[in-house]
DNA sequence: TCAATCAATAGCCAGCAGGTTATCGATCAC
DNA sequence: GTGATCGATAACCTGCTGGCTATTGATTGA
């Protein structure tokens, strides 16, 4: 059972999905037609990218006649965001600490 | 070519790794052994993962007789934030010319 | 109605990534 | 000096992932 990190991280990991969602980002909705046009795959290639992407929450579908509208859904960045929040904070405290240590040392 | 996103990305993806360096973060310097007793896997395992790690920026080693030390490197997270934040930079824009539209037809 | 288009699915293949065991070099303890 | 420990490397195996082509289903337009 992959936590959110995990699928986050998994997800954009590979270079052309995460060009496809950095290009949803830039350009807003976009059809599935469109994408592939400038992805350098096959365009069943990119509908698996986009399965992927939106199982990861990163953005949704919106269907109109026969497309497919992808849009990004940049609030599935939190995780991410407080995941390097909390990493940095953790080196903080750790500095602190240290600080700690030299101040006692210092008296 | 891989860029800085491929590396950080790909290198954090994998599971076992991101717990060596979340573990790093918590917890500052440790070695291999310190390392590997939690890890779940074998010790070359470790030493593996403690490579990419390094080669991406992440880690750096420090040699004291037969151990070796590992730390957590956080400067190397920064190419991880400011893309979170171009994306998010990308969406507001986006939210910026709606809003323009809107305020346009509104005329 | 029938052909064409769009996107998803199925089925397949190749490469790679992460795991293992075995081994080696270096350092330490006795 | 010798045996034990630490960590890196080598060599190998396996499963997953990302790609492909072919096909299907749905929608559109002629």
């Amino acid at each position: 059972m992959p936590n959110a990190h995990d699928v986050l991280f998994r997800t954009l990991a590979d270079p052309t999905r995460r060009a496809i969602f950095e290009r949803l980002c830039r350009e807003g909705e976009q059809t599935v037609g469109a994408l592939t046009s400038q992805s350098g795959v096959s365009q069943p290639a990119v509908s698996k990218h986009l399965g992927l992407l939106r199982q990861a929450g990163l953005v949704r579908d919106r269907h109109e006649g026969r497309q497919t509208h992808y849009s990004a859904q940049l609030g599935a960045l939190s995780p991410l965001i407080d995941w390097t929040s909390q990493m940095a904070g953790f080196w903080e405290t750790r500095f602190d600490e240290l600080e700690d240590l030299l101040k006692r040392m210092d008296q």
